[in-house]
RNA sequence: GGGCGAUUAGCUCAGUUGGCUAGAGCACCUGUCUUACAAACAGGGGGUCGCAGGUUCGAGUCCUGCAUCGCCCA
């Protein structure tokens, strides 16, 4: 409308976690990488055929308790199924939603396209140095199977105990024999490689530089200083574990201390030997060996079961005092670490993974951030604490299924192993690849898996990796039909807040990396719709809405009227009131369209002081509307467009104009009115266009869509707009259309004073308890200069409002706030 | 523990750089079938602006502290 040739894609982020654990729910299927393909599924070319094929396979209430092993290729297969009917949903709602996205611009982050440049992506990285690979502690999801990254993580808040457990001192000769720690994981105590206090701790200040051995496992371990270690926690000295948290894998970099790792990829006891493969303290060997034992393949919380019923033996003591655990543990609650989509909490597993360096950049990105102007202006401190915070370099290989494939192969040596330093990455000419369909450059197929050929990477890329590159995969960076220049970077982001560190954080730090530039020069972080209590919605908690019934029952210009009164970065509480304010505002600009359009009269111009005097408010309303938009203020437009419509418009300006549009005796005057109303109407509905895209579309086909030729309102030019911009051609503004054509009034405050008198009218006709249509034999006003010369321009209109044959004026009002008061004398019947 | 935001009428929310008697819609009360609209219109009542200090001629607005709620992070 204002003459701008935007974009406005639709992507659809259809990788990762949720798709392939709807596949796994709602097929009973899971993804076995080493399962043959079924050929029956192949020829499945949806969701029923699908189910009955497996049904045929394996029925459908076993698939539930024990789901079905099936090949990655038929998994995905089953992943782009649901995602197209869960597109298809979303491409209905936004299509009845009104939204104007060019469909032609419709992408998915598994198209071709956007594996592709994903895979373009890592190539530049790769050729700029960003990129390892690195076997390192990395969080792990258990239940999944994956390697998460830190802005995946979140705390919740969970029941614990401290365990306080008696460790011994290995140093016969040493002042204190033996000392307490306390854990809230004593099932990672066959994981202990360390133990740490307070340098300045007096209670453990001669013990740094011994060994420890641990109860239970009798392991020897080292006894250091650090500052990390908090005095007042627990007993003040602690162990360190390979690994409990982010904090033991410092210490365990810092230190050297050896690898202990006790959890398998599915959070199982992995079996090892203790007492062989790992040391115990002479003389303790099989008993480390035997209570290890017990432990091999229990999970977590039963493993930690069997470890605190070992520590009340005697027998398992380092320091023949008793049993190792010191009283009952002590319940309390604290924050644990979980994957955001997983039910169990994250452990640290030392993983070969694929990483983007960012930890070495957290002052260009902090630059980057402050480049993008963020709207509201607090959310940049959201995005600057994130940055600040960052404390590891971004995992980005998962091991999961449906994804962009990591475009890489690994030389195996005559062992048949790889060489993870001489990765081989894909050329540009290969993409989009799946390296475990095709041979890596300069290998053939038949190198795969043998001693001196190649072995290719099975990990996909985290999702985020993808929609990281949303305005590169929207301008087509790298392709033959590259439109970088034109579209990079692009003006706005709308996003929420709670994706900041991750889809906002991403996208800057990958157009930093790839193009030393912004993603974007704005970012508008939208608030979320909370329920009635302001708490937040969620599906579990069952206080969640959805969009579509509410599109049936009140209409789509309605959803869209209640949304767009959402202001940026505010939370809105869910009020069903406004839905039935929206309904109403569509009601009266249909009422308000009909009898516009009805009104008919000599053709002519707009000539009289309150049509004119009318229109230069409007020309305010348009200025104020057009200033808030650019400002992405677009509640406030909204607001402005309709407080004008509703007591400027339609109860003021038609009221005030109803005698003189049927007036035969003034020509001319009724001739302005007519074009007055026109004209308002005709602005308004473009005021409304992108709020009320429906309404505002039908009342402008009744008439002027002919009259104008310009088919659609959302066609139609702003008003007041400057006309096409770089090189679109629009139309220009039809005669009757064009607000800046109409001259100032003679008194700017002519229309105001008729308002405000108007109201003096009917206040006294609604306290004398009759009907504001009531005819009048006299009208006396009560009016000071000002107020006389205000009115001077339009007092017929105000007469004739009034149902008066005249106005004639008394004194000034005394005391009051009012200019004007009305005394009436009703017509006798 | 750190950061950010919010707290204004019964409800949902505006209130721009400090400045007339703090606003809107809904709800409530009263009236009106009025030639676009009763899913309407008109009129009206209703607020110690979370609390306590401070700055100022003047504070919903600025400063300090506190409280409550929410979000983000550790």
């Amino acid at each position: 409308m204002t003459g701008w040739n935007v974009i406005y894609p639709m992507g659809w982020d259809d990788n990762g976690l949720p798709t392939e654990r709807r596949v796994q729910n709602f097929f009973g299927v899971r993804c076995d990488p080493e399962h043959p393909t079924e050929p029956a599924l192949a020829e499945a070319n949806g969701i029923n055929k699908t189910r009955a094929i497996l049904d045929s396979l394996k029925p459908h209430k076993e698939r539930i308790k024990d789901p079905l092993p099936i090949a990655r290729e038929d998994f995905i297969r089953l992943c782009h199924f649901v995602t197209e009917e869960d597109e298809k949903a979303y491409r209905d709602l936004f299509y009845r939603m009104g939204y104007s996205i060019d469909w032609s611009e419709e992408y998915a982050t598994i198209d071709d396209r956007s594996r592709r440049i994903a895979q373009r992506s890592f190539l530049d990285l790769n050729r700029k140095g960003h990129v390892y690979t690195s076997e390192l502690p990395t969080m792990w999801d258990v239940d999944f199977q994956t390697a998460v990254a830190q802005a995946e993580v979140e705390d919740r808040e969970k029941n614990g105990a401290y365990h306080d457990i008696e460790f011994a001192v290995e140093d016969p000769n040493a002042d204190v024999k033996s000392f307490v720690i306390s854990t809230t994981r004593p099932e990672l105590l066959a994981a202990c490689v360390g133990v740490t206090a307070h340098p300045d701790d007096p209670r453990f200040k001669g013990l740094f530089g011994k060994y420890a051995i641990t109860p239970v496992f009798f392991s020897r371990v080292p006894i250091f200083p650090s500052d990390k270690a908090d005095p007042e926690k627990g007993t003040g000295i602690l162990m360190v574990c390979t690994f409990g948290d982010q904090t033991d894998v410092e210490w365990w970099r810092e230190n050297s201390l050896q690898l202990k790792a006790v959890l398998d990829k599915d959070g199982r006891i992995r079996p090892m030997e203790y007492g062989v493969e790992w040391d115990a303290a002479k003389g303790h060997e099989d008993r480390a060996k035997e209570n290890f034992g017990s432990l091999v393949g229990l999970r977590v919380n039963q493993a930690k079961r069997r470890v605190v019923e070992m520590l009340q033996d005697s027998e398992n003591s380092a320091t023949s005092k008793g049993a190792p655990l010191q009283g009952e543990p002590k319940p309390i609650t604290h924050p644990v670490r979980y994957y955001e989509k997983g039910d169990n909490p994250i452990e640290y597993l030392t993983s070969r993974q694929w990483f983007v360096r960012l930890l070495d950049k957290k002052d260009q990105l902090q630059g980057k951030g402050e480049a993008v102007r963020w709207r509201p202006d607090f959310m940049h401190k959201r995005y600057a604490n994130w940055t600040d915070g960052l404390n590891a370099d971004w995992a980005v290989s998962r091991q999961r299924y449906f994804g962009v494939p990591i475009p890489v192969w690994y030389p195996l040596n005559e062992h048949g192993e790889r060489d993870y330093g001489k990765y081989i990455v894909a050329t540009e000419d290969m993409l989009p690849v799946d390296p475990t369909a095709t041979p890596a450059p300069g290998y053939t197929e038949d190198q795969r898996g043998k001693p001196g050929g190649f072995d290719a990477e099975v990990d996909v890329f985290d999702t985020w990796f993808t929609s990281s590159l949303t305005p590169q995969i929207v301008a087509r960076w790298g392709d033959a039909d590259d439109r970088m220049s034109q579209l990079f970077p692009m003006d706005l982001r709308p996003q929420a807040h709670d994706i900041i560190r991750t889809w906002a954080f991403y996208t800057i730090a990958k157009a930093m990396l790839h193009h030393d530039d912004v993603p974007w020069h704005n970012a508008a972080i939208s608030g979320f719709i909370v329920d009635p209590d302001r708490k937040k919605m969620s599906k579990s908690k069952g206080n969640a809405i959805t969009p579509l019934p509410l599109v049936e029952q009140y209409g789509a210009d309605a959803v869209r009227y209640w949304s767009a009164n959402g202001r940026l970065g505010m939370d809105m509480a869910y009020d069903e009131t406004v839905f039935k304010i929206g309904g109403k505002l569509v009601t009266k600009l249909y009422n308000a369209g009909k009898f516009v359009l009805s009104q008919t009269g000599p053709q002519g111009d707009i000539t009289h002081e309150l049509d004119r005097a009318f229109i230069a408010e409007l020309k305010d309303v348009v200025r104020r509307a057009t200033t808030a938009l650019d400002e992405y203020e677009f509640a406030v437009a909204l607001q402005v467009t309709e407080d004008f419509f509703w007591s400027g418009f339609t109860d003021n300006y038609i009221e005030l104009l109803k005698g003189r549009t049927r007036n035969d005796d003034d020509a001319e005057g009724r001739a302005s009115a007519v074009a007055g109303l026109r004209l308002g109407l005709s602005v308004m509905l473009r005021l409304f266009a992108p709020f009320v895209p429906t309404i505002a579309d039908e009342v402008w086909s009744w008439v002027f869509a002919e009259e104008t030729g310009v088919p659609s309102v959302h066609l139609a030019p702003w008003p007041g707009s400057a006309g096409a911009q770089g090189g679109m051609s629009m139309p220009g503004v039809p005669a009757g259309h064009d607000i800046s054509a109409v001259p100032a009034p003679q008194n700017p405050g002519s229309f105001a004073a008729a308002r405000e008198a108007i109201a003096a009218i009917r206040k006294a006709k609604s306290e004398a308890g009759i009907s504001l249509g009531k005819p009048l034999s006299s009208l006396v006003l009560s009016a000071d200069e000002k107020g006389r010369s205000d009115l001077s321009l339009v007092l017929g209109d105000v007469a004739a409002a009034g149902g008066a044959p005249s106005v004639s004026f008394n004194g000034a009002v005394t005391g009051g706030d009012t200019r004007f008061e009305a005394e009436i004398t009703p017509l006798e019947e």
